[in-house]
DNA sequence: CGTTACGTTTACGTTCGCGTCAACTTTCTT
DNA sequence: AAGAAAGTTGACGCGAACGTAAACGTAACG
């Protein structure tokens, strides 16, 4: 079975992309459809990798960045040298995610205190509003 | 007690940013240091608030984003209107976090078994690599 | 008194991540 | 045959978030 293939434009409502987004990822070397003629056809590969970079944009990483980390995914060439520096790269990427969660928790709690905060000073006018004068 | 103030260049080595950044800041309103004369002052307040940009901008947000979600932790002006506007703002906000969190998480694990898909695989070679010949 | 250090404003330059034409081909539809 | 629809490659544009250079103020040091 050859595996399904997409159009630019399904691809686009899929993943909530315009066209021009796709072929500058493709520009800057994160995805890389098949050809049909002049047309890109996009298969599983570029559908998990596009996932990925919107991941990762969501997480702050730059494309190139997100280029480099594409590789962990998809490790086509297994090179022992280049799985050596993939393995490393990800243990990297791991470590600043981790670090990332940790300060994402923190910083939700304190949210969550200065919301808590907020409630009490709003039940407070609340009351004053049932007064009638004073 | 008069608080403690800082000069532009403390700010720069205690918070890694350039003098421009401060500025910059300034300019787009998340910054208000006072003055002396011509030269700018940082107080604590600013020192918060900067804390909190460097943060927000860890997770993604937009200064403008920042801009307006300050408010939530330095609310100055007790209007009713405005806390109730801010309040629904750092609710949105708060899921906004939750979710990336919760995204964050299934990329962790997925990152993981990559890890240990590339582990076992590493093995693998320094086997190979141990025995005289195959 | 010069110069060194630190500060200022103004303003143009740069990189990233696309948006937005323009001009053209290929393919489907009527 | 004649659009219309979907694709293509340039190439220029743009906002965000600063970098960088110029030209200037002022305060302290030797």
């Amino acid at each position: 079975m050859t595996e399904p293939m997409m159009t630019i434009r399904e691809m686009c409502e899929e993943f909530n992309v315009t066209a021009r987004t796709l072929r500058f990822y493709e520009a800057k070397e994160l995805l890389f459809p098949h050809r049909e003629g002049q047309k890109r056809l996009y298969g599983k590969r570029d559908r998990v990798r596009l996932k990925l970079i919107l991941r990762g944009k969501r997480f702050g990483f730059s494309l190139e960045e997100i280029r480099q980390l594409l590789d962990l995914y998809y490790m086509e060439g297994g090179q022992e040298t280049q799985l050596r520096e993939t393995y490393a790269l990800s243990e990297k990427h791991l470590a600043s995610m981790q670090a990332q969660r940790a300060e994402l928790d923190d910083a939700i709690n304190e949210l969550k205190i200065q919301m808590e905060w907020g409630r009490t000073r709003l039940k407070e006018l609340d009351k004053k509003q049932g007064e009638p004068a004073g």
